[in-house]
DNA sequence: CCGAATCCGGTTGGATACTG
DNA sequence: CAGTATCCAACCGGATTCGG
């Protein structure tokens, strides 16, 4: 497992990272790649659809966002020449298969989220409390 | 799936998220939290043994990432008051179940790099052969 | 030995305006 | 419709310094 994750650089500086699940995680980490990806699981959309359903995204981040999807195989980006062009984004087949283990992180997410939650709570409270840590 | 993700706000800034998936990858998504916890796996470390392990993370950020992974309820602190205080940080039950679905998404991300890593080269060669992009 | 606090540069990402 | 370009604020994270 020691050679799964080794030495990683920080965040995007340095990318010659040799480091699988750092570079999955780089992608999908960001703020909206995964709910970009989410979004298209059901179906291809145009780009202001897309825009649409995730709502909140503004249309930079959301063409970076498909940018950087597309250069690593995950969405694909269909081009019809028609009056006003129309472009539509996919999920590939990688991109399909990425879906799996997401949903189960997605799953456990859920599972344990209330747990979390009060674990978060809790500790925000003790440490608002007593603002002299009895750590040391 | 769609109320699963729905209405992130950015990074950190608004985290009134009930988006839960969205809730650990910005937990997981982290630089460095991922890192530790795979570290942590074998067995519980002291700070500095951690910091020598994860070696080119700064003392200030394994410090705040184990505050937050501590705050969250995924890894533990237990303080032993001896001569020179000893600190020791493990993986909770909780932590050790997320490894589980964070392992099968390692597991992915180790079988499709290599995929990737072509995909991505051959999209910025292209990029790069003709930099008036025919895409509209 | 185990941290917390401060300073500060580089990057991320939103708003806006413009092209085809 | 489908983006790109520019400007700018907020944030992340490294180096350094100080305390228990």
């Amino acid at each position: 497992m020691d050679a799964v994750v080794s030495r990683i650089s920080s965040r995007r500086r340095l990318h010659a990272h040799a480091c699988p699940i750092r570079d999955v995680l780089d992608r999908i980490g960001d703020a909206w790649s995964l709910l970009t990806l989410f979004t298209l699981e059901p179906g291809p959309l145009r780009f202001n659809e897309l825009r649409r359903r995730v709502d909140d995204i503004s249309q930079r981040m959301l063409s970076v966002t498909l940018r950087q999807l597309e250069r690593d195989g995950l969405v694909s980006r269909t081009v019809t020449p028609t009056k006003p062009p129309q472009v539509e984004y996919a999920l590939t087949e990688l991109g399909q298969s990425l879906m799996v283990p997401v949903g189960a992180l997605a799953a456990w997410a859920s599972a344990k989220q209330p747990f979390i939650q009060r674990h978060r709570a809790a500790y925000d409270q003790a440490a608002e409390e007593n603002p002299d840590d009895p750590s040391l």
